[in-house]
DNA sequence: GGATACATGTAAGATGTTACATGATTGT
DNA sequence: ACAATCATGTAACATCTTACATGTATCC
């Protein structure tokens, strides 16, 4: 599977409207959601590896100074929806968990509604799931845990299942917002 | 500020006895903490640069078959010490959180409880100066968020919430521990 | 004696970090 | 003119991933 997460997270701020190298290291920099690089080391290799993909192309030097914008191109639009409309598989919810929500920020705008309550569907069920594990390990091995250990351990569970439940309230809110558009009674909501 | 966090994970465990190569590589590949690669490619180069460093020195090949142990040098164990008495930095609360947790799981036996509680106060003192931060960004930015921003935004925000709720339960739990050896009477404590 | 698990390693390639280099434009 | 900011890049280094290579002990 071809593309970094710094290459989508570009892909998906070009989605929006196109930038420059520049402008894209300042939202980087500025976001206060994920703390991706922004160092010139990292942002403009990166634009050169789409850009040899074909996945953007620079625009006309917009502006008075020496600026390049980047747009992105169909290939590069294609690439960036496969990314969002991929799988939630166990590794990333163990071990990439700030990816998926990445995607799931990304979602609003360039993925139907459908899709984006599928992805939650399964970002809900594959925290539940590793929950279990994690719960199923607690159990056989706590005793074998020092004090700290246990804790940080529990740490780990309650995120999870604040994880599970951030993914239930966002169906919820989704629906909701949904549904004010097309009917207002019925179906109290918690909350 | 010298040493990968693989390597100072490959110390902490060699802290608590000495072990070979492929026994760190199953430990981290069965520990549902933190996924730390545990892949051939990734264990014996950091193993040899700790070792490089005089961090860790080679046993006698203990059992029957081809295999090394490795155990602490005294070095590697004051560089170990070192790294788990960093002070909490922003950066670590913002761009490595899971760091600051995996510290926190080997202070146990390491350090003495007045440092750990130190830590622990550091802890929620960074992270709850960080959530300050988010929710006055929330306060400015919110009505610019898509639905799904915010809702991500929110995730990000109850996260830091519950790591500050954490890390003052753990500290509540250690005194509680530490006071039974001392006192039963007296102090009632919450759950 | 052959399969399986044990045990250690290397090579190629991708990526990220840090530090440095370069030049244009704007403000004073 | 000069400093500050804008804007783009490169080079060296460290690290991790993936895939491969190699050999040993144990079990049947």
């Amino acid at each position: 599977m071809e593309g970094s997460t710094v290459e989508f997270v570009l892909l998906g701020l070009l989605h929006q409207g196109p930038r420059s190298g520049y402008d894209l290291r300042r939202i980087l920099a500025s976001s206060p959601l994920r703390h991706f690089s922004s160092s010139p080391g990292a942002i403009y290799p990166a634009l050169g590896r789409l850009a040899g993909r074909k996945w953007v192309a620079v625009g006309p030097p917009g502006g008075s100074r020496r600026r390049q914008e980047f747009r992105l191109t169909a290939r590069g639009r294609q690439s960036f929806l496969e990314w969002l409309r991929r799988p939630v598989t166990r590794d990333d919810v163990v071990i990439r968990p700030g990816d998926l929500l990445l995607r799931c920020a990304f979602m609003d705008g360039a993925l139907p509604s459908a899709a984006i309550r599928r992805f939650l569907n399964n970002y809900a069920a594959g925290h539940g799931a590793y929950l279990e594990d994690l719960r199923r390990y607690e159990a056989e091995h706590a005793d074998k845990m020092s004090t700290l250990g246990r804790l940080v351990f529990q740490h780990g569970v309650a995120s999870y299942a604040g994880s599970v439940q951030w993914a239930k309230r966002a169906l919820e809110v989704l629906d909701g917002s949904s549904e004010t558009t097309e009917q207002r009674s019925g179906k109290r909501r918690g909350r």
